[in-house]
DNA sequence: TTTGTTTCTTGACATTGTGTCAAGTTGACA
DNA sequence: TGTCAACTTGACACAATGTCAAGAAACAAA
């Protein structure tokens, strides 16, 4: 395996092992085998490593065949379900560096750019799921489509995740019912018997 | 008025006027007109400087007044309705305090206590909300009260709040009325015409 | 007015982690 | 043999928190 993969797997590995806020660029590269300065070598600073290491997870772990069944649902519940689904099992993937980049974003500017748009590319599979509710004459009376993507967007956040299933101990099918459940009675017509 | 007040008020004005995280112990003495060292003489860190501000700020904002109308609330969905008027609408009063106190959880152990204790607190009134609609026999079927605060009390997450007025742009106005309509849809039984 | 105490100031320093710089080593390949 | 890229070692700058010690200033009490 070459070093930038190395790399990526050993920084992907520490902040998957939650050691929180200490895993410091020292330990990455202990953890890939190399010197610190060799580190910075192959990525300039701690914000790029993070976002490399994400797409490096994308990738490993097929992020866009995820959202494939999202994508080719044909009725918009089924496309809110099944993006819900999707999305909301691929947060305990990337929560590591999720993590590690969310707590960046107060003092770095290219971590708070990165999140945001990573966060922003979720709010579009959001929209698109709301409009083909909307295409079917789903969406619920005086919600406008930019403001129901807003409300699932916000459900469907890292930090939602992380506070019922961190903070309240939900396990992460509790979790999917209730988002799902959630998101149904605010976003679809009728749908609460 | 005394050099403990005036860090107190110094260190809410710096954190509101939203300086980000620009706000370091040197600002704080500089703007409360004291030496740095002075600074610590008073608070032995940063920690309990924002907790401190916290309490100032809830003494001078009568954060039990506010949340008076809810505990005499008669009804269960009145009940829940005034907690989330008056949570709802101190979030913005504590946001710049909270903000820094949030971004210093993964790094500070005292910061996260505090924190945590805060939101902790904040739980007992979503809780005495959720078990003032079950005994109104209102509390929608298959919810637990446990499980109900928990879904409340994520609902009104300062994360929340700042994503939907920071990020999306919302006016307060606008985050209130999303929030008490996704907590009737979601706790109360047969509330959703 | 003197004395003593509290509060504050000045200035130096330790610590931690990021990021930079410079000089040297190693190994593959031509 | 020479060259190049990748890597190492070691030193340093910088920012921010927090610590330490010595002295100044304000002020109350005798």
């Amino acid at each position: 395996m070459d070093t930038r993969s190395r790399i990526l797997e050993a920084t992907w590995r520490l902040l998957e092992e939650g050691a929180a806020n200490a895993v410091r660029m020292a330990d990455i590269a202990k953890a890939a085998g190399i010197s610190r300065q060799a580190l910075y070598l192959h990525y300039p600073n701690r914000a790029d490593l993070l976002v490399a290491t994400t797409r490096h997870i994308d990738a490993v772990k097929h992020v866009d065949a995820r959202l494939a069944p999202s994508r080719s649902a044909t009725t918009g519940a089924g496309r809110l379900d099944a993006f819900i689904d999707a999305w909301g099992n691929y947060i305990p993937e990337i929560y590591g560096v999720g993590r590690a980049l969310m707590a960046m974003q107060d003092s770095d500017a290219e971590a708070r750019h990165a999140w945001s748009n990573r966060m922003q590319a979720m709010r579009e599979g959001c929209e698109a799921a709301v409009r083909a509710l909307d295409q079917d004459g789903l969406l619920a009376p005086g919600l406008m489509v930019a403001e129901a993507t807003d409300l699932l967007w916000t459900l469907l956040s890292v930090r939602n995740w992380e506070h019922l299933t961190r903070d309240c101990g939900w396990t992460q099918e509790a979790y999917l019912a209730a988002v799902r459940r959630l998101a149904r009675q605010a976003l679809v017509v009728g749908d609460d018997p």
